[in-house]
RNA sequence: GGCGACGUAGCCAAGUGGUUAAGGCGGGGGUCUGCAAAACCCCUAUUCGGCGGUUCGAAUCCGCCCGUCGCCUCCA
């Protein structure tokens, strides 16, 4: 397998340090609901996981939640409620959306204010190692005393036009030195320290939890290209300092971010689609087919039109993989060679697209194999294992509400009012009057059922085995 | 201003030195069907933003230009 790592700028041997693949994944802020940002980058890390877990790795996969920080503060006074009960809150909803979403849970979910000892343990050790100092109840990092600051996000701290954008602290030593340590202004939540009472900076979280739960050397370390600078670099400089382990991770994986009419889609931009409206509109296999038909280091633009084009996408899969096998006979289908084509693409730096295209072409072959009556289970079968590789369940999610076919069957008097049979029920009783009808040779009232139920998204299909129905959205 | 990406068919998107430039959506034609739908078959970029250069050979490497975007500030 190769891995793209940004600091040589190349595809490299993955080569994890021990048995255990240790895998970090930057968490969210939840000061607010998740959005298809989000969503996109849970999905690319969770099917690195899914697929080292194919080939055969074992994965430990931790994710954080900062769930103290300014805007959390902000956002809590906002609405007259505690900082923990807005968080408690919106990290029950971030389960909610990532389980919709078929994003397998990680091992472990530190929280930044369950880890405040181990926190303020850390920025002890680095003051002591000289590598940060106090300011009245502030701890700051002392960038200068890092080994190599600015060695992933490719910046040169005397270059960096220091004061262009943001206003220089006077109390730092040095203007991009940051804080491990926030003294509490009143009516802030706060928690004891050394220093007096404060909370953690926003980087230092993730490397105290990291460092206690996957030990001094990560071989992944995921998240979104927008967190490269300032706070995985940071991460590294206090990591390193720290631990003195060289270096904190092997390979860091950044993805894209996703766009949304031509601007980043961000929640200080405010254009931004929560994973609960997607999830109105679109299947969680179109969306992961979505995200997963581009390569993740690139930049995606989200549009209804492109995820409606993968909801068809994703409708041709589920197909294939739930025809009926018969009772075939002759050569049975070989996957093989699809399977080989597969993992060759994920072997090169999770190449999704060429994943999601072998999944297409297999699903051809399965169909082409069905029409010559060749047995094709066994393909089906690898078919749905590695979609299930990439997180698809290839499932229909059919959830009809009855009362439209009610209505309907009252038509053809094959319902009663009051009745409270599902859906499925009526769109079986149409089906065998339709049946009736069709035997009739009376065609024009036949197809008027199927187009009644084509208005409702119920697409009928005359096939050998009987006529079948499937719910469009 | 600094750093970093990207520009491939109507749309989305792989491919990064060498047989016919993946795949999806859309479109056209056909097989099947009472008609459809689904499925399958065929077609839909002689060409990879533009101009030069390196090379026997470039979408793929180099230079310049044009255009788009991200980061440099909280962000997945």
């Amino acid at each position: 397998m190769k891995i793209y790592n940004p600091i040589s700028g190349q595809k490299e041997g993955f080569v994890p340090g021990g048995d255990e693949v240790k895998m970090y994944v930057c968490g969210v802020t939840p000061y607010d609901s998740c959005h298809i940002g989000h969503a996109m980058s849970y999905v690319i890390f969770d099917v690195v996981r899914r697929y080292l877990e194919f080939r055969g790795y074992k994965v430990k996969h931790v994710q954080n939640f900062t769930d103290i920080d300014d805007k959390i503060i902000a956002r809590a006074n906002e609405l007259g409620i505690p900082a923990h009960e807005l968080t408690g809150r919106l990290i029950d909803e971030y389960f909610e959306d990532m389980d919709a979403l078929n994003v397998k849970r990680a091992d472990i979910y530190p929280r930044a204010t369950e880890e405040i000892p181990d926190i303020v343990r850390t920025v002890q050790g680095l003051i002591e190692k000289g590598h940060a100092y106090e300011v009245s109840g502030d701890v700051y990092f002392r960038v200068r005393s890092a080994e190599g600051y600015g060695k992933l996000s490719r910046r040169d701290l005397d270059e960096m036009s220091v004061g262009a954008r943001v206003e220089v602290d006077q109390a730092k030593e040095y203007p991009l030195d940051f804080a491990l340590w926030k003294a509490a202004k009143p009516g802030e939540p706060s928690w004891e320290s050394p220093w007096g009472g404060g909370r953690p900076g926003w980087h230092i979280e993730c490397s105290a939890m990291a460092i206690k739960y996957l030990g001094k050397t990560l071989d992944i370390h995921g998240g979104g290209q927008d967190l490269i600078f300032p706070h995985h670099e940071n991460e590294i400089a206090q990591s390193e300092a720290f631990t003195g382990a060289v270096p904190f991770v092997k390979y860091w994986m950044h993805n894209g971010l996703l766009q949304l009419d031509q601007d980043k889609m961000s929640k200080s931009l405010g254009n931004l689609v929560t994973v609960r409206e997607l999830l109105q509109r679109f299947s969680a296999d179109a969306f992961r087919l979505f995200v997963l038909s581009s390569y993740y280091r690139s930049p995606l633009s989200y549009s209804n039109e492109g995820l409606a084009a993968m909801e068809k996408g994703v409708d041709r899969l589920r197909r294939a993989a739930k025809v009926a096998d018969d009772e075939a006979q002759g050569h049975p289908l070989d996957a093989e060679s699809y399977r080989q084509r597969f993992v060759e693409a994920m072997d090169d730096d999770f190449n999704t697209a060429q994943a999601v295209a072998t999944l297409f072409d297999l699903a051809r072959e399965i169909n082409r194999a069905r029409e010559e009556g060749a047995p094709i289970r066994d393909a089906r079968r690898t078919l749905r294992e590695l979609a299930d590789v990439l997180g698809l369940t290839l499932e229909e999610e059919v959830h009809l509400d009855a009362a439209p076919y009610i209505k309907l069957a009252m038509e053809y008097e094959l319902a009663s009012a009051g009745e409270e049979q599902p859906a499925s029920y009526y769109i079986d009783r149409l089906i065998e009057k339709r049946h009736e009808l069709r035997r009739a040779r009376d065609w024009s009232n036949a197809d008027k059922i199927r187009n009644s139920l084509a208005e409702m998204g119920t697409m009928l299909e005359d096939t050998p085995q009987g006529t079948k129905w499937r719910q469009e959205r």
